[in-house]
RNA sequence: GCGACCGUGGCGGAAUUGGCAGACGCGCUGGACUUAGAAUCCAGUAUUGACAAGAUGUAUGAGUUCAAGUCUCUUCGGUCGCACCA
């Protein structure tokens, strides 16, 4: 009997031996292939590590593991994205520094990483926070703002009132802020903008050359929302021809132009201000605007709601080819911020138009044939037919939509429009614990930038980093940081106080990677030439409208100026389901459905908790935990420990056992994040070689490296123990074609789709003898077979009749 | 409202992509070894049936097919994303 695994012991001395021989450290090696493997490199949060970092990290670590017993040279990395607001929060309460928080986390984590036994290139540790990394941040921000991509705006901005920051479309989605779920509020702010918009159709053709999963694929072209339209000038006039201009609106529906009975512009826009001294009922307008701006976003998307608005008397807009005297409406289901932030209202065709006409008794004109407008708007497919409309009648929609448009763009009324729902990338925060925007105001050159040679523009010593109520950032307080001489003329002037926000460091830090003490490059050339493109990332969905959305805008801008030659950062993404409680919840404290993975690491151990939670089911979709059925793993593993005992150099038969189609087994399931499979193929093996009695060494061998990426301690511990040497010098199994196949085949046998027995026939045997041994065996009994279908190999579906003459002859 | 995904035993989940439904694991039942068992091993475990032949069975109802968990349509239920996007 084989001693006792004590896993405590085994786990330690093996990750001692990792990290102390720098096993998994690497360098730039042009005699092998690289492999890059990355992982969504955590917050140091307070908390630690939980289970979800477990099952995000995991995949890759396998992977990692694999490929390097498949010799290649893997960057398997690990990094900090330490900026950020819990972290200052806490500080703040602690009346610690930020810096002092992140290190003592990060060591934490780094502690916890380790006693999990990855197997990360730990020297190429990045940490964003660290003004050597953030130098480089704050250089490709230049960079940006040298080719006119970042941009200082005023403009009305999603506002925390809770945490006091300027939030990202990204971040107050549903109108409540993504941190802290307080409602959101619009200020007028003078906000740092990233033109990721001019990014727009570049993320988009960029998805065609990368292999993410179709759902991530979709969620980002939809956060995109580009949409083919048109743009269409309207003349707007005061009713005594006063005063004149031109208003832009934006329809993908520019057929049915004819049908346009009335215009309506968002509370916000600028056309009403224009026209300020002619409007008759400016002060109710105005009303509407301030009524508008105090809502909260929610209320505003909520189109249960029902539509409000308000006529702007003393002005009219003229239809372009009907000449028709239009109403203009401020109604504020129209957004400032898409298309023009104006539109040509249709009420025949459009439910929200026909809902608002109805209720302020405005004229529907039907230009499409069929519906029944009278009830609700009529939406027309492409193939419906145009009428009251003389430029287009008896056109199908999709006819007359260019036919439209190039008449507009002929007459210089307009013309097609791509527009996109994604907004500018809104880049600040103002709060202490982020990298400082390196911009300077001076008076008399405006917005330049800190000279290149300056970087890292650090982070001032600050006593006080609290926010301020007016919104500016902590960083104004700091008087001798902030005054500063213009670089360019030496007048005085003043640093930029805004930091970035914490999407920052991530959007670039695979790079920084590859040469993480580099001085002179982000990324140096050589290290970039032989790592490249990241070959396979693995992250959660939660992420896929921000971090990747980002990253890759980052990575296609650093391409555009030279910098990198990949357009995309990731050749591959693959993305984790959560663990949910094992209530089927999401894990939350409040629901006290979360699981302490510290308990079940010191009760189980790294390799146990590892397995099992790549064993809760399907990677890529949620699973809840189930606490009792860890005792499977730990049972699985005792019996693979136990294996030695059955060890023998004695010939035995192994044909219960095809180990080449466990090999391919595993490393196909690998390879395609189906590590549940995977692990129950091994299970079966093992349970099989039990119930043999004995294992060759050659199959204890090969099980031992099937289970090492997954079970890294306790299979290096039985490799060394039983063949003296490092299972990681070892190379992952290789599978021989020909030996998937037997020489004989089970067929199950069907009789009009139901089972009615199983023959087991020579490989490729064609249907004659596959019928000749049923028969032989008298499967089909009393009736005659009419028709048969055969699926070589496969099964074999009977057809029959009754058939008394051959019932009397089986007899 | 739009988009994507999903619904399989007591539970988590498998199913070579149209070809033996329920792999593997938990739980449960019985047995073995034990003073003992939360250890370990063996056997059984979808429903129904004389625990025999068989019949039924993948949310629902229809359809395609020799053959459907898988494809098409219907209804119901759930998860996620976007959302007055013009």
């Amino acid at each position: 009997m084989a001693k006792e695994y004590d896993f405590k012991a085994t786990e330690k001395k093996w990750q001692d031996y990792w990290y102390n021989n720098r096993v998994f450290e690497v360098s730039e090696d042009t005699k092998k292939p690289k492999f890059y493997a990355l992982i969504e490199f955590p917050y140091p949060s307070g908390s630690g590590l939980h289970l979800g970092h477990i099952k995000a990290f995991s995949s890759m670590e396998i992977i990692a593991r694999k490929k390097r017993l498949e010799g290649y040279n893997v960057l398997f990395p690990i990094g900090y994205d330490a900026f950020g607001l819990p972290t200052e929060n806490y500080a703040m309460r602690t009346k610690l520094h930020p810096r002092q928080v992140t290190d003592r986390n990060i060591e934490m984590f780094e502690k916890q990483l380790k006693s999990i036994g990855y197997s990360f290139c730990w020297e190429r540790t990045v940490d964003t926070t660290d003004p050597d990394f953030y130098k480089w941040t704050q250089w490709i921000f230049l960079k940006m703002f040298e080719k006119g991509l970042a941009y200082k705006s005023h403009t009305n901005v999603n506002f925390c009132p809770e945490c006091k920051v300027v939030l990202a479309n990204e971040e107050s989605q549903g109108g409540v802020c993504d941190r802290c779920g307080s409602d959101v509020v619009q200020r007028e702010k003078d906000v740092w903008f990233l033109k990721i918009r001019d990014y727009a159709e570049k993320l988009l053709d960029g998805l065609s050359e990368v292999d993410f999963p179709e759902r991530i694929k979709i969620e980002q072209q939809n956060w995109i929302g580009r949409s083919e339209g048109a743009e269409i000038t309207f003349n707007v006039k005061e009713k005594n021809n006063l005063h004149s201009c031109q208003l832009e609106v934006y329809t993908t529906r520019p057929d049915t132009l004819y049908g346009v009975t009335f215009l309506v512009v968002s509370p916000e826009h600028p056309i009403l201000d224009e026209f300020a001294q002619y409007i008759e009922n400016a002060e109710e307008v105005l009303a509407y605007r301030e009524q508008a701006r105090n809502k909260k976003e929610f209320d505003r998307l909520n189109m249960n709601k029902e539509k409000t608005g308000v006529v702007v008397k003393g002005i009219f807009a003229k239809n372009p080819v009907t000449s028709a005297k239009l109403p203009i409406f401020t109604a504020d289901y129209v957004m400032l911020g898409y298309g023009t932030g104006a539109i040509m209202a249709v009420p025949a065709h459009d439910q929200r138009d026909w809902d608002f006409a109805k209720k302020y008794k405005l004229k529907i004109i039907q230009v499409i044939e069929g519906g029944n407008i009278k009830e609700e708007a009529y939406v027309a497919k492409d193939s419906g037919r145009l009428i009251n409309s003389p430029l287009i009648n008896g056109l199908t929609v999709k006819e007359a939509i260019p036919k439209m448009t190039g008449y507009l763009k002929l007459r210089g009324l307009g013309g097609p429009k791509t527009d996109y729902k994604m907004k500018d990338w809104a880049f600040n925060r103002q709060r202490y614990w982020g990298e400082p925007i390196p911009i300077i105001n001076c008076p008399h050159c405006g917005q330049v930038p800190v000279p290149f040679e300056e970087l890292p523009l650090k982070l001032p010593e600050l006593e006080d980093i609290t926010p301020t109520d007016d919104a500016s950032s902590p960083l104004s307080k700091c008087t001798d940081w902030v005054s500063v001489k213009c670089p360019k003329c030496g007048a005085d002037a003043k640093r930029e106080t805004d930091t970035m926000p914490q999407w920052a460091g991530s959007s670039w830090y695979f790079l920084r990677y590859m040469s993480p003490q580099d001085a002179n490059f982000a990324v140096n050339p050589d290290a970039y030439k032989y790592w490249g493109q990241v070959d396979w990332y693995n992250g959660g969905m939660e992420h896929v409208t921000r971090h990747l959305i980002y990253s890759r805008f980052w990575n296609r801008f650093l391409y555009d100026i030279g910098v990198i030659t990949h357009k995309e950062p990731y050749a591959r993404r693959s993305a984790q389901g959560l663990i949910l409680g094992s209530d089927g919840e999401k894990m939350s404290k409040s629901k006290g459905n979360t699981v302490d993975t510290a308990e079940v690491l010191d009760m189980y151990g790294a390799d146990v908790l590892r397995a099992f939670i790549l064993f809760l089911g399907d990677y890529e979709k949620p699973a809840p935990w189930q606490a009792d059925g860890i005792k499977g793993c730990v049972r699985f593993f005792n019996r693979i420990w136990n294996l030695t005992d059955l060890l023998s150099d004695k010939p035995c038969d192994t044909s219960d056992l095809n180990l080449d189609a466990l090999i391919k087994k595993v490393d196909d399931d690998y390879e395609s994040v189906k590590f549940n499979t995977a692990i129950a193929a091994v299970m079966t093996a093992v349970n099989t070689i039990y119930n043999r009695g004995l294992v060759t060494l050659n199959e204890f061998k090969t099980i031992l490296l099937l289970v090492y990426p997954i079970a890294p301690h306790m299979t290096s511990e039985l490799y060394h123990n039983v063949f003296n040497g490092y299972i990681e010098q070892e190379m992952f199994p290789q599978y021989d074609e020909l030996k998937l196949i037997s020489d004989t085949v089970e067929i199950p046998v069907q009789e009009a789709g139901k089972l009615r027995g199983r023959i087991v026939v020579p490989v490729d045997s064609d249907e004659a003898t596959v019928i000749k041994e049923i028969k032989r065996l008298g499967i089909i009994k009393n009736r005659k077979i009419t028709k048969s279908i055969y699926v070589k190999n496969r099964i074999i579906n009977l057809i029959t009749s009754v058939d008394w003459v051959d019932s009397f002859k089986d007899d």
